[in-house]
DNA sequence: CTCCAGGCATGAG
DNA sequence: CTCATGCATGGA
C-alpha cells in the first residue's frame, strides 16, 4: 500500500525516458528530462528516474493496492534485460548495431487499450495517435482528479461499444478507421471469455486477433507484444523492415515472412526485445540530417 | 502548400 | 496464393 514508492535501479538496466518514446505507449507526458506522469490502469502515476533511482507517486485515479509492485510489473524491472541483450549479442550483427547497456524495456500494457491503440496506429504519425487516443478517453473514459488537472481512464470495452460511429468518426478524428474501432469494441464487450485470452498460446492467440476488424499481421504482434508481453513477437513494420533488410538482407526485397524467419532463428525467444531495439534505432538513424561528406 | 504515417481491407490476376 | 490500390486526418 501507499501513495509512492521508491525503487533502486541503475539507468545501466532501465531508462525510463527512452522506453517511453520508444513508440509502445502513448498515455504518457514528459515533464522535463527524466519525469514523466501517465494513466495507467485508471491510476495516475508520476514517475522520476535518477541516476540510480526510480521513484513513482500515485498521483490520482485508482489507488493501486501494491503500487511497488504495480511499477515492476508494468516497467518489467524483474526481467535481467542485461543477460538478454547477451544472449541477442550472440548475434554478431546484432551487438554491432546495438552495443549500449539495456536501456530499452518492454511495457506490460493493458490488453484492450493496447489493441484500440494500435488498430489506430496504422498508417498514423505517432503525434497524431496520441492526440486521437486522447479524445477517445476524454469521451469514453471515467474522468477523475489529478495532481496535474483533470484526466481520464482508457474506456472499457463496453463503454467504447456504445459510441456512435460518427463521433468517433469527427470528434476523436479517427477517420476510415472509426469503422475499425467501432466493431473491435463491440465484438470484445460481448465476447465473454476476452479476459482470458491471457492464456491462450501465442499462435492461437494471433489468429483471434487477427479476426478482429483492423488488425492485420503487424498490429496483431504488436498487441501480442506490448499487450500481452509475448516477447517472441516481431512485428514488422516500415522502420523494421528497413532495418532487417540492410542488415540481414543486402540488395533483396524480403517479404514479412522472410524476415519473421530470420528473427525467430537469430534472436529466438527474444526477437521482440531485439525488435524494440532496431525499431529506435532505425527510427533515430532517419532523423539524422544526411551526413555532408 | 504538399507529404506521409509503427497498415488494413479489398479486389484483380 | 501474391500484389496493387484507396483510404481520413492532421502534424511536420
Amino acid at each position: 500500500m501507499g501513495t509512492r514508492c521508491e525503487l533502486t535501479v541503475s539507468v545501466a538496466e532501465f531508462n525510463l525516458t527512452e522506453t517511453l518514446q520508444s513508440g509502445q505507449s502513448f498515455r504518457w507526458q514528459q515533464l522535463s528530462d527524466h519525469e514523466w506522469w501517465g494513466v495507467v490502469n485508471g491510476s495516475a502515476l508520476y514517475v522520476r528516474q535518477d541516476a540510480d533511482r526510480l521513484t513513482v507517486r500515485h498521483v490520482g485515479g485508482r489507488r493501486p493496492t501494491h503500487l511497488w509492485q504495480e511499477v515492476i510489473d508494468y516497467f518489467d524491472l524483474a526481467l535481467d534485460y542485461t543477460a538478454i541483450l547477451h544472449r541477442l549479442r550472440r548475434d554478431h550483427v546484432f551487438a554491432r548495431i546495438v552495443p549500449g547497456p539495456a536501456t530499452l524495456h518492454i511495457l506490460r500494457q493493458h490488453p484492450f487499450e493496447t489493441i484500440i491503440s494500435f488498430i489506430i496506429s496504422a498508417n498514423n504519425h505517432i503525434p497524431r495517435i496520441r492526440s486521437i487516443i486522447e479524445r477517445i478517453c476524454e469521451r469514453y473514459g471515467e474522468p477523475f482528479d489529478t495532481a496535474f488537472g483533470r484526466a481520464y481512464s482508457f474506456p472499457t470495452a463496453e463503454a467504447l461499444a456504445r459510441a456512435r460511429l460518427a463521433d468517433l468518426h469527427h470528434h476523436c478524428g479517427l477517420g476510415y478507421r472509426d469503422q475499425y474501432v467501432a466493431a473491435t469494441a463491440r465484438q470484445l464487450a460481448r465476447q465473454r471469455d476476452f479476459a482470458a485470452w491471457h492464456k491462450l498460446p501465442s499462435a492461437k492467440l494471433r489468429r483471434r486477433l487477427l479476426q478482429l476488424h483492423g488488425i492485420g499481421e503487424k498490429v496483431a504482434d504488436c498487441i501480442l507484444l506490448f499487450g500481452y508481453h509475448r516477447l517472441d513477437a516481431f512485428p514488422v513494420d516500415t522502420w523494421i523492415r528497413r532495418a532487417m533488410t540492410e542488415l540481414y538482407f543486402p540488395n533483396e526485397r524480403p517479404n514479412r515472412r522472410a524476415i519473421q524467419a530470420c528473427a525467430a532463428r537469430r534472436f529466438g525467444a527474444y526477437a521482440g526485445i531485439a525488435q524494440q531495439y532496431l525499431f529506435v534505432r532505425q527510427r533515430s538513424e532517419d532523423r539524422r540530417p544526411a551526413p555532408n561528406c
